[in-house]
DNA sequence: AAGAGAGGCAACCGCGAGCGC
DNA sequence: GGCGCTCGCGGTTGCCTCTCT
């Protein structure tokens, strides 16, 4: 007596989106806003179950997401948010708008995890060497309430004091959201990796790029460009910038500009429209490499901010407010949060002391 | 150069919450 | 209040790419 599948298993398409499907998505989107997704597989003849076009909307077409290497900061943020929140990645999401929870959700089973698992061994066996502790899974069984709900409040404590940095790091210019750029603040930190973007949808950008040229040309619509432009502007396209990001010189990322010609602004950003620091952070070049956004900013950058400000109030960016709200939001809740604490930051650091000096190194 | 294994990421699945009727 | 529908979230899977041997 299961619940029945959200959509016919038969004459369902699954798998990898193409270029073709995220354009007739993308272009439903910009006629209907995103919304009612039941209605998006009929409406667009898209063999897609709705789950599956929210999901790639969500996830990869929605405007102003931001893809390619994770900053420090960025990475601190998500340890910090998960040791306060759990594994709530849609609410870490929320703090950082530009990723997505699928990302981050990604992000911290694949790296960060880990990262933290091998540090936390790494105490364990300091402890052991005191002869004192057993492993961290025996240990923790053994924590008595007490112990718990100190670590709870360190937790939570560590989730304030990063939440601190980084409203203090948001408000520098997001230079230092490069880890390759601010040459850096934390030695023992491991240098990244110059930025690999996913070339396997790289190519497909590519694609995309020369669809929607083609599309351009070949649609009746094309020729509305200003009623395009309004709300098509907001976008911006994240794939269409990680076209070949690796290799920037190479030709494909011609496609990208030449469609951006062809298209305008077609993909301009961007979403994050409470966010003052947009077109710096979009611009910042994350890894100290090309990155999509980056492309995207040097490309955009002049039209996005007259766009941005004109469609803020855009029925597009009403529909895609929701997560910058989010953001918003809590996040002023949480200044005034973390600023009325700050005062008895102090007692409660000496409160936890102990366990906070534990942590903190792990940072 | 080729195969095997590991890692990363996009997408799927199932559950629960919210909303309207 | 109950029911059905839709959407969103978190866990999981499977494919693709990279790295090592």
């Amino acid at each position: 007596m299961g619940r029945p599948p959200c959509c016919e298993k038969t004459g369902v398409k699954k798998g990898p989106w193409t270029p073709e499907e995220d354009i007739i998505l993308v272009s439903y989107i910009q006629e209907h806003g995103p919304g009612n997704w039941r209605a998006v597989p009929t409406n667009t003849g898209l063999l897609r179950c709705s789950k599956s076009c929210r999901l790639r909307w969500t996830n990869y077409l929605r405007p102003g997401i931001k893809r390619g290497n994770f900053t420090e900061h960025e990475e601190k943020m998500i340890i910090h948010l998960q040791a306060l929140l759990g594994n709530r990645w849609a609410a870490i999401a929320s703090y950082l708008p530009q990723r997505t929870d699928n990302d981050i959700k990604n992000y911290w089973n694949t790296h960060l995890k880990k990262k933290l698992n091998k540090k936390l061994e790494g105490h364990d066996h300091e402890n052991n060497q005191d002869g004192k502790s057993s492993s961290s899974s025996s240990s923790q069984s053994k924590i008595s309430k007490g112990q718990w709900e100190r670590r709870l409040q360190t937790d939570i404590h560590m989730a304030k004091q990063a939440l601190c940095e980084a409203l203090s790091l948001d408000t520098t210019p997001s230079t230092g959201d490069s880890p390759n750029n601010n040459n850096n603040s934390s030695p023992n930190l491991p240098v990244q990796e110059p930025i690999q973007t996913c070339t396997t949808y790289a190519s497909s950008a590519d694609n995309i790029a020369k669809l929607l040229q083609n599309w351009m040309k070949n649609s009746p619509k094309s020729s509305s460009h200003s009623r395009s432009t309004s709300k098509m502007s907001s976008f911006n396209y994240p794939s269409i910038g990680a076209v070949s990001s690796s290799s920037p010189s190479e030709g494909t990322i011609n496609n990208a500009t030449i469609a951006h010609e062809g298209l305008d602004s077609l993909f301009n950003f961007n979403s994050s429209n409470n966010n003052s620091d947009v077109s710096q952070s979009m611009s910042v070049d994350e890894g100290g490499n090309f990155t999509p956004e980056n492309n995207n900013a040097a490309i955009f950058q002049v039209e996005s901010k007259q766009n941005f400000k004109a469609e803020i109030n855009g029925s597009f960016h009403q529909e895609e407010s929701k997560p910058n709200l989010e953001t918003q939001v809590p996040f002023t809740f949480l200044e005034k949060w973390l600023l009325d604490d700050n005062s008895n930051a102090q007692a409660q650091e000496e409160l936890m002391g102990m366990a906070l000096g534990e942590t903190a190194d792990l940072f």
